[in-house]
DNA sequence: CTGAAAGCGCTTACAG
DNA sequence: CTGAAAGCGCTTACAG
């Protein structure tokens, strides 16, 4: 086993370092990182775990999967604290220093800054960094279409944080899908909401009281869907015999609900699986593709749409 | 605006200093945790992110609301590589060197070493450190009592990775409810699975192709439940009418299936929320209750589950 | 081939 | 009150 040397060579420090390894022993990630030019770990940055992020992460570790790279996701706890706007800017900071070789962003507040490379998955509008996004434009439009389809002519729409291009895409799908049908836009019937799923409570609720309520709602995230569906409930509406609901996202709860909720899909899988694959390229220099991709959407009809009472009746 | 001082006094500083953090400033996060004894980070290690991981998360992510701790998920990619023993150890030394407070490792491979404070959520089995976990004695005895309830009296296994204290015990609450009912216990009817829905295919074909299958498959995860409803299908056999399947956890993937999943609810949420509490006042020296957590169960019954043929018949 | 020293980016305890 | 220096745990480039 040990050969003429007896003085404590490389040799002899290799062999107790992969026995010590063998026991689980690892560097400090923090140490090394600090001395060395790459680390081999990227970063994800989100500020909260909902079903869209949960689904996401499933990609980018698949993405990894035996990849050499492992992943750090840092989430700030401070839901509702001072953090708000620019978190994302505050956390790429801080591991972008040394700690990880580029990070992912989600439905980031704005543009960030780095050293190292940085994609963001649902980008800001107007953004040429490195993105991954569905084609949202088109994911709307053949939403209202299929209501437009089933006779729908007041149809409500529940914009998300005007901010991000997705949701920005989305009201223009309203619109388009309406002019091609020759409706006028009603500006009354568009609420402002955030894609947080308690900004479209009120929403639902002025447009579901008016004495002219729309037949239709189209929510551009199911998490406020699902909150549409909810404050119908409650104001007496039933879906989709009253109110027909349209969603975005396709979340494993919109397949949960009483009636289902037809939405469109985006696989949230793909977003994280090409976000991932383009940063490890980046950050590998072999990156040739498009730096902005777009990925396609499908209709999913569930049972929470049907042809309004009007037209149903005689 | 400027008081006497001209010089670059430290009341200057800490006005650029702040006038810098508006804009998304954060000092390197690696820098400083090796420098300071506290970083305000608590880490969380995972080997990937099914379902059951996602929804721990947001239990932490609630218990860290507001609460001045940040999280650091670290997650190798290598999901099939050569880190797979002992993971748990490798990151969490990796992280605690000096990057974070405390750490959470969820259904660990063996007991996790550390300077720093370690909650296990689903400890391996005698271990004596801190850790949350679900009774999954009781959850597991109502689980087959209510198969026995429905008629059943050939009801087949399928058991978890055996190091994890979740799957014993699972494990001893299908003997404990057989032995209630006086039903010997029939070990070619007990599989050994490792949680790894993967791990259950092969078992449930085997207990399927007896010429005398049970009537009734409990599976000490829904990841390996619905493994056996695949399976099942594929091999002709029809449930709940030729084969009932109870599964374990509630995942939200169960309630999707045709027929949905009759399965024991562990709320993964309260799991997560109990473990990050924990290590929170761990950290801070403040925790005085048990160290040990045992949350309750529900069975929830869906559509997976009727009396077994021989007794439905005349 | 081996070992001592410098330095990664910060913070803190100390000297001026 | 202010500023220069030491040191956190490593790795690497360099001197012996």
């Amino acid at each position: 086993m040990v050969n003429g040397h007896y003085g404590v060579s490389a040799r002899t420090i290799a062999q107790v370092r992969s026995a010590i390894e063998q026991l689980g022993y690892e560097s400090s990630l923090v140490a090394s990182s600090l001395r060395r030019s790459r680390t081999n770990v990227l970063g994800l940055v989100a500020h909260s775990f909902p079903s869209y992020t949960a689904e996401v992460l499933k990609g980018v570790m698949k993405a990894l999967s035996r990849s050499g790279f492992d992943l750090i996701i840092y989430a700030n706890s401070d839901l509702y604290g001072s953090y708000l706007e620019g978190w994302e800017q505050r956390h790429v900071t801080r591991l972008s220093g040394t700690l990880t070789d580029g990070c992912i962003v989600v439905t980031p507040f704005g543009e960030v800054q780095s050293r190292t490379p940085v994609v963001a998955i649902d980008p800001v509008r107007g953004s040429a960094a490195p993105s991954v996004t569905a084609d949202n434009l088109a994911g709307a439009t053949t939403a209202v279409k299929h209501l437009l389809d089933l006779g729908h002519r007041r149809i409500g729409f529940i914009a998300g944080r005007s901010s991000l291009a997705a949701a920005w895409s989305r009201e223009e799908g309203y619109r388009a899908a309406l002019a091609g049908a020759g409706i006028p836009v009603d500006p009354t019937l568009i609420g402002e909401g955030d894609f947080n799923p308690e900004s479209a409570a009120p929403l639902a609720r002025a447009l579901l009281q008016r004495p002219d309520p729309p037949t239709a709602i189209f929510a551009a995230s199911d998490g406020m869907a699902l909150k549409v569906l909810e404050v119908a409930t409650e104001l007496g509406f039933s879906v989709p015999a009253d109110l027909s609901v349209v969603g975005f996202d396709n979340i494993p709860e919109s397949a949960l609900t009483e009636p289902g909720l037809t939405t469109v899909d985006q696989s949230m899988y793909q977003l994280g699986y090409g976000a991932a694959r383009m940063l490890k390229s980046l950050v590998t220099d072999e990156w040739e593709g498009a730096r902005q991709i777009v990925l396609p959407t499908s209709l999913v009809v569930r049972r929470s749409t049907a042809p309004p009472k009007s037209t149903a009746g005689p």
